[in-house]
DNA sequence: GCCAACGTTGGC
DNA sequence: GCCAACGTTGGC
């Protein structure tokens, strides 16, 4: 079993709307490094940190689940859709996607701040300079670092 | 809104 | 294959 760390904005997706919704197809990705993450490294029960972006309380939100395994991301081929992408086709799809299901939400959110705080996660993929990726593997001790927090 | 840090694109 | 231009992410 694996460990992640997902992003979302939770302007657009919160943990709240994952909890509403039970399971939600993570649709989106457009980066080659996240999609090898979900293609190859994820598997059905792998335990992924919800965490909020790019909003006033950055942090980990949440619990979420791995539930499904990787299979292309539909929107890639809808025309209408802001993440189409002209160059995949059914044959070959450039993107994958797993469904994620709600697990629950932390007590308390466990602010980036925080995080930035223990020289124990000093080495997080997260808390490194210039990370943009949406989609990160969590090493087994930071994991459970983190939750020892909440 | 600013801007640093990337990733991608495309001319050469 | 190089690299400048451009677009995006995401903290602040």
């Amino acid at each position: 079993m694996n460990y992640w760390l997902m992003k979302s904005e939770p302007e657009a997706f919160s943990i709240d709307d994952l909890k509403r919704k039970k399971c939600e197809p993570w649709d989106g990705v457009r980066n080659y490094q996240a999609r090898n993450f979900i293609r190859d490294g994820m598997q059905v029960g792998d335990q992924v940190f919800f965490y909020h972006s790019n909003c006033a309380q950055p942090g980990i939100t949440g619990i979420a689940e791995v539930a499904s395994d990787a299979y292309p991301d539909p929107t890639q081929f809808d025309p209408k859709s802001k993440y189409f992408d002209p160059e995949s086709t059914r044959d070959r799809p450039r993107w994958m996607l797993v469904d994620v299901a709600f697990v629950r939400k932390l007590k308390r959110s466990i602010t980036l701040k925080e995080l930035q705080a223990l020289s124990a996660l000093a080495d997080m993929k997260l808390l490194r300079k210039g990370n943009r990726l949406s989609v990160l593997p969590v090493m087994t001790e930071h994991w459970h670092t983190i939750l020892s927090l909440e």
